[in-house]
DNA sequence: CTAATTGCAAACGTTTTGCAGCGTT
DNA sequence: AACGCTGCAAAACGTTTGCAATTAG
């Protein structure tokens, strides 16, 4: 694998947390921001990249593909209210490979999601982000 | 909710365990064995349904959404080699309901994958399914 | 009767892909 | 020079929807 401008600054923008669990078109919306000509098929292609590398984590909910920054053991609550997907520090792998060891599979990756109502939206009355 | 016999016959499909956490596509194959003229738009306007009152379960792994008559809290094992989907009995809501608690969300529903290779494909050299 | 449900086909949002040219090593 | 990567545009994929006709209560 080169290294390209492109996806460099892909990287860079998933890492820095100026984006939350973003989607691919998220990320080709801030990655325009700085070098306008990038198509979104260079964004998919170089995510596909990343994910497979480990650099970067793909979730996948309801609709699209969001990527995250974060590796450590964590699962993600998905706000049926405002859409956002927010990061949950749990760390299930030693129960789930357990189970999964009696039962004689190979596990490989565990990814959790759960769907309710973040914090923030309970907090207020009004709509939703 | 009127019945219909379109809406009968993809319940019992799903429910009959003759199929694997069926696709829509694979629900719609079944049905026309019965019902020829039954349109994909219709399988899906009735598996929306039969999720929402809680007869059946919608999994979102990788790809199309697949659909589980098995309403008993488990997990699943996405095999990475042929593709099934196994049930994993494992009941992790409680840890997880109480993490959410918490951290001041309400969570709703608690949906874990897993990836990896099942038992029957650890035990085979041959081609995958 | 009337309103839910249907088949059909077109449209949708997301993702993938073929291609010719460009950039990195 | 070789080959990975790019932009572009078209296509693939899974799913949803508008419509007029049919069907269940």
């Amino acid at each position: 694998m080169r290294t390209s401008r492109q996806r460099q600054l892909i990287l860079d923008l998933v890492r820095s947390r100026a984006l939350n669990h973003p989607t691919a078109q998220d990320v080709h919306d801030a990655v325009r921001d700085h070098m306008p000509g990038v198509s979104l098929g260079t964004v998919y292609r170089n995510l596909h990249q990343l994910v497979e590398t480990g650099e970067i984590m793909a979730v996948q909910s309801e609709g699209p593909v969001h990527y995250d920054w974060n590796r450590e053991p964590h699962l993600h609550l998905h706000c049926r209210r405002c859409g956002s997907l927010v990061d949950v520090p749990l760390d299930l792998e030693a129960t789930v490979r357990e189970q999964g060891r009696a039962l004689g599979h190979a596990l490989e990756e565990i990814d959790i999601h759960v769907r309710g109502t973040c914090s923030r939206c309970l907090g207020s009355t009004n709509k939703p982000q």
